[in-house]
DNA sequence: TTCATGACCTC
DNA sequence: CCTTGTGTCATGAA
């Protein structure tokens, strides 16, 4: 049976702050993203543990948080997220960490899982996971949190289990015992809507669960969702991708005051195409559809979208695309005001179509 | 089947 | 003066 790791890089932003700037080693640190209207307007990306412990949290409005750091009088440093800075901190982790495991699947910025197969018991996963975060630590000065466990679901819920700078082991045997008193909304994928749904049914705890029949769930959540929900419950997880293919790319960003005015929105969804061109040819896609995304005065978000007849990666086909779809979404919508606009390139088709593309084109 | 849009999740 | 940014999946209509 399968060994597989969950790696967690512990409050990773802000830890990528403390590498660069000593200065912060005795203060909270809040990385946030700021959205350029006011002075504090924005919300919070990440909290250290200093600042979690104030309770301020990813998500949270950055003035809600500046002032729990002040009403604490803590030391609290608050810092506009670099991307690229902990990008290329977190490719040196993955690549360190790939030098120790046959095969990773990179989830995410600041997570990855690991194929531990070629150990054959959970003693010798843990000593490679242990040599992994001396590592991480020694060559990159930030701590990373691990769980280790038949498969992706378990290794995650366990490496949840202990951080920071821990690390859970939970074998085989063990893993009912493990997860039948967590609550649902802490299996990977179950949010609050879910959740909600779910305590209706009478489950709040994996235990009650595992007792509602797959039928009963896929009445209530589809086929889909019902079966994943099933599997869940049993602490089955899916296999390591090691590559997964990008199914759309987009880039949405607040604008400086809420407008209809095309003259205000056009600079920003040239700026926006240009962005996600760039990481299209990066990836040597072509795209199909463009989505162009709207945020509201309200807060409500909505999207219209096109399909191109023939895959491009031009920017501005993407470009006129996008702006095609806000102005027809403005005039549909004579009242509303735009907060945040975006666009999105998705249907991708891989570089190699390129030549019969062009030849049905003409 | 394809297309368009909203729901939902994570951070 | 108030919330960012990115992505996947389900669903209903054409």
């Amino acid at each position: 049976m399968a060994i597989i790791a969950h790696i967690d890089l512990d409050s990773f932003f802000a830890s990528c702050e403390r590498v660069r700037n000593p200065d912060l080693a005795d203060s909270g640190v809040v990385i946030c993203m700021f959205s350029g209207r006011g002075q504090d307007s924005g919300a919070v990306s990440a909290a250290d543990y200093t600042a979690r412990d104030l309770g301020i949290h990813a998500g949270m409005p950055i003035s809600q948080a500046r002032q729990l750091a002040s009403d604490t009088g803590r030391d609290v440093a608050f810092l506009a997220a670099d991307k690229p800075f902990y990008k290329e901190v977190s490719e040196r982790v993955m690549d360190l960490i790939r030098e120790h495991v046959d095969r990773i699947e990179v989830a995410s910025i600041d997570e990855a899982y690991a194929d531990l197969s070629h150990v054959d018991t959970y003693d010798a996963a843990v000593n490679v996971m242990q040599r992994v975060r001396q590592e991480i630590r020694e060559q990159e000065d930030v701590t990373a949190s691990a769980g280790i466990g038949p498969n992706k679901l378990v290794a995650k819920m366990a490496s949840d289990q202990d951080k920071p700078d821990g690390l859970t082991t939970v074998p085989p045997g063990t893993v009912s015992a493990f997860l039948a008193d967590m609550p649902v909304k802490e299996l990977h994928g179950v949010g609050p809507k879910t959740a909600d749904r779910l305590q209706e049914l009478g489950a709040s705890t994996v235990r009650e669960l595992r007792d509602i029949s797959v039928q009963r769930l896929v009445t209530v959540f589809g086929e889909t969702r019902g079966i994943a929900l099933h599997e869940k419950a049993q602490g089955e997880g899916s296999e390591i991708l090691e590559e997964r293919e990008k199914k759309q790319l987009s880039r949405i960003e607040t604008l400086p005051e809420n407008t209809r005015r095309m003259s205000d929105i056009r600079p920003v969804i040239r700026k926006l195409s240009e962005d996600v061109i760039g990481r299209v040819e990066n990836h040597d896609m072509r795209y199909k559809r463009v989505a162009a995304i709207f945020v509201t005065a309200e807060l409500e978000r909505q999207t219209r979208s096109r399909t191109l007849k023939a895959p491009t990666r031009s920017v501005e086909t993407l470009f006129r695309t996008a702006e095609s779809l806000t102005t027809d979404f403005l005039e549909t919508h004579p009242d509303v005001e735009v907060r945040r606009i975006g666009v999105r390139a998705a249907a991708f088709d891989s570089g190699e179509q390129q030549t019969l593309d062009r030849f049905q084109q003409e």
